[in-house]
DNA sequence: CTGAAAGCGCTTACAG
DNA sequence: CTGAAAGCGCTTACAG
């Protein structure tokens, strides 16, 4: 019945079960109009000769007539080569890959595209490229607005791993709740005493970083004391400490990758941490510091904003319209009680510059 | 120029670029009938057209009129949950990933197809959606004959990571050179004055143990020595370590997941690995044992493995028809000398059973 | 050198 | 309940 080399069409299982085209279609899609309905007996010639002549769809025939693909796309800005960055990253992959297993859609990886770091798609003109599948994971370190705004206006199905601000939209996308998880490790660090606690950010503009302020801002407010900010960028970890300490700060909250050098300074210098210093790490460091220190601080739920993010697609692509708040989701971070976090040093005595008038 | 929600398509091309939308596709195919060629204006026209719309290709139709659609499928036997192999799997996929980047097509992860550990595709009537890829890797631990079979009676394009046998035909593959890597194992504890090497098979039945077994035979044979072979499935450590002793075997070359297990049980009966029993690792275990052992025997080139896989079935998908023995290729393994293995124990003075006559 | 037209294998109104 | 037909966006003979 197979003929060689050659797969069975509808067309061939119409025939064999003497039965329309469309019909083979109704049987296998069941959503037609109205819920069209196929007599029983219809539908069982049809799945006969389905199972006889080994059918199975073209998945590029059904996309291309307005059907789903059941592929869901995966795209990194990151770069492949080299694996630096990998152990870093595959987490989130492998969320997205295990939801896609659990939901039954296809995952396919652009890496046809990659090698363009740190290059938006737009202006790499590959945009196109992803409307092979039905919608799109999109994975990276940066933020691309020109690309969001490009695919918001195409209404094609997307979510950015991690929170990501598009100019004239909503971009979806599953975010690590890093202002909440920031907000607890500042009052863990003002239960233990510490009143200037100082946020040492990285870089800056970048979502991430804007949410990690937030929270840290927000719980330095509440308890009535006046935030201070250090954007690294510029600094050596040898000046940041120098202002640290001038500062008469007793404990840093740090972003992930900053936390150990800024730990190996104070250590190089003499200090003890944590008791001359406390320090706390906000979230994962990137690439990996070689060190095994016990960090307080919180981990970044990277598995499941990769699930998520699926979710988030795949929630786009059913059938009744999704609620915009389904489609921006925010995860809680696992918080880590270490070792490089201790009670404040002693009572400080000296005024308070920190302290709100 | 941009149309809300809608893609350019080749027509909307053509419309601005005021030709036919016949001359779009060859302008951007450029490889029609006898090299067909368009005028240098016509083309600058059209190039134009499509850098206004950013107009690219759709690749479903591209697929379905007979183009390629540049995506290579992967669909791995193993189940992704729980990931417990996946550390053994990943180099593989890294390779075939890492692959794909280089030769600019993209990977589809066939994770809708998973969760039936064991069956073959054919069986579960999954093979047809093998088909939205050009062509596919096929990764796993078995062997899967009816599969191998259909696909090549598909004339679909594929490559097995590993050496597969199908039944009535030349299944392409790419494999880990295991005879030769056994042989040279062999030889090294002949050097080393042993007489009496054993090969211990975990399983049977499998084209990895055959091609073991065939290169640790023909290394016996060579040196005048009777192989001597056991297959472990049904015995104990223990039970296999008196049948080793009773053959006065000073050498046990041993496949990968079985050789912790042995010295373990070796050490717990007194013996000293390697001064009283070497044993060599035929290959790099699938669970990791947890135990830090600096084992002598060889790797399975698992990056390579994927690597080549990949462009096997690009071989097939190439223009000129490819020679059939390029689609069958064997990669050295990686030797390794490490501390399990020691020079004979003993001259032996006890007649040699295993000496052939 | 260029275009009109068929066809890839589906889905989905639109008629019966 | 079922079928004839249009159309999705391409590629590729086939005519000019």
């Amino acid at each position: 019945m197979v003929v060689k080399g050659r797969r069975a069409t509808q067309a061939d299982v119409a025939r064999l079960a003497g039965v329309s085209q469309t019909t083979v279609s109704m049987v296998l899609n069941g959503t037609g109009v109205a819920q069209r309905r196929v007599s029983a007996e219809v539908r069982d010639k049809v799945l006969d000769a389905i199972a006889v002549t080994g059918y199975a769809a073209n998945p590029s025939a059904q996309r291309l007539a307005g059907g789903r693909s059941s592929i869901v796309g995966i795209y990194t800005y990151e770069p492949v080569f080299p694996h630096a960055a990998a152990d870093f990253y595959y987490p989130f992959m492998e969320g997205v890959e295990d939801e896609a297993e659990r939901s039954g859609v296809d995952l396919l990886m652009f890496t046809s595209m990659s090698g363009r770091v740190g290059k938006s798609l737009v202006s790499t003109g590959r945009v196109a490229r992803l409307r092979v599948a039905d919608g799109c994971v999109l994975l990276g370190r940066g933020s691309y607005p020109e690309d969001l705004t490009e695919l918001l206006r195409q209404d094609f199905p997307f979510a950015f791993v991690g929170r990501r601000e598009a100019p004239g939209g909503q971009a979806p996308y599953a975010a690590a709740a890093y202002g909440e998880a920031t907000g607890a490790v500042v009052e863990r660090l003002l239960a233990l005493g510490h009143r200037r606690i100082a946020l040492v950010n990285e870089f800056t503009g970048h979502e991430s970083i804007e949410d990690r302020a937030r929270g840290y801002r927000d719980a330095m407010s509440s308890a009535g004391l006046q935030p201070v900010t250090f954007d690294a960028p510029d600094l050596t970890s040898g000046q940041l400490l120098d202002a640290l300490e001038g500062g008469g700060v007793t404990a840093a909250v740090v972003t992930s990758d900053l936390a150990a050098p800024l730990r190996r300074a104070a250590l190089a210098r003499g200090l003890d941490v944590p008791r001359d210093l406390s320090i706390a790490r906000l979230g994962d460091p990137e690439r990996p510091d070689g060190e095994d220190v016990d960090w307080t601080g919180f981990l970044i739920p990277r598995w499941e904003m990769g699930a998520h993010a699926l979710r988030i697609v795949l929630r786009q692509l059913a059938a009744e319209p999704a609620d915009p708040d389904d489609l921006q989701v925010s995860i809680p971070c696992t918080l880590v009680d270490g070792a490089t976090v201790a009670p404040c040093p002693a009572p400080d005595t000296r005024p308070e510059p920190n302290r709100k008038a």
